[in-house]
DNA sequence: ATGGTTGAATGTCAA
């Protein structure tokens, strides 16, 4: 299975993008985030001729997840399943080949202290209890998406800079490793170790991807059952170097599901 | 410390 996260940051505004990428990586399975469209008006048919079904859970202007799967899609869910948590279209899971697949796209967290902060703290504690509600690590299942937090110093450029802020701040690293003490595995960091590997550049800072002031926020989680069966991980990089890009690039993994 | 851009909207917020 070769699976991929892409935060497109509006699939109507990056639909060339994402349907010339789709055409030359052939994934699997994709998970998109931030798709700023309501159901009803989601872009079918400029996808249709690819062949994916699509699950989808969205909301006008702002957030909104997807998944394309070649193989048939079941057990739908969006949301943390949760009366609390009505509004804010951040989840949709489903099973596909077997495989439970969980896309998230975690609150940004805008300025810290402020009310959308202590969201995003929330949300990650509430999310940290949905994984250890899932059922054991020896399943298999994938979580993937625009997590919005670099953990690690080599996850952003300039890190001392950078540490305190949103998105490389303490407080999200001790709600992150929360959630993957339940038994997630980071499959790019299993394999790749160092500086400079980025899944998003801000669009206000000029010749961000040459100049490599990037970050790594988006990733593809394991459980225990899948960590040993991911061959490879990558960023495709160039798709952000393209005309009218989104601020991601797409980050991919291939697993031998036998 | 501040601003820079993009997408939704067509004000201005969110990122």
């Amino acid at each position: 299975m070769k699976i991929a996260s892409f935060n497109v940051n509006s699939v109507r505004a990056r639909m060339p993008r994402l349907i010339e990428w789709l055409e030359e990586a052939n994934p699997d399975v994709v998970a998109l985030q931030e798709t700023k469209v309501e159901d009803g008006t989601f872009p079918f048919a400029d996808l249709e001729p690819f062949g994916y079904h699509i699950s989808i859970h969205g909301q006008k202007s702002y957030n909104g997840v997807a998944i394309l799967s070649r193989s048939p899609i079941s057990d739908v869910e969006t949301g943390f399943g949760d009366e609390a948590w009505p509004t804010d279209c951040r989840i949709i899971r489903a099973v596909i080949d077997g495989v439970q697949i969980i896309n998230t796209y975690v609150p940004n967290g805008t300025k810290v202290g402020g009310d959308k902060w202590e969201y995003k703290m929330a949300w990650l504690e509430h999310f940290g209890k949905f994984c250890r509600d899932l059922g054991s690590t020896s399943d298999k299942i994938i979580w993937l998406g625009d997590i919005n937090i670099a953990p690690k110093p080599e996850d952003v450029y300039e890190p001392e800079r950078h540490v305190g802020d949103v998105g490389h701040h303490p407080d999200e690293f001790a709600r992150l490793e929360r959630i993957v003490d339940w038994g997630w595995t980071d499959v790019f960091r299993q394999q790749t170790q160092g500086p400079g590997h980025y899944t998003f550049w801000d669009f206000r800072l000029p010749n961000s991807v040459q100049r490599k002031l990037g970050w790594r926020i988006d990733h593809i989680y394991a459980s225990e059952a899948l960590k040993s069966k991911c061959e490879r991980v990558w960023v495709d990089e160039h798709v952000r170097l393209r005309e009218k890009p989104s601020d991601h690039a797409p980050i991919l993994a291939e697993f031998d599901l036998d």
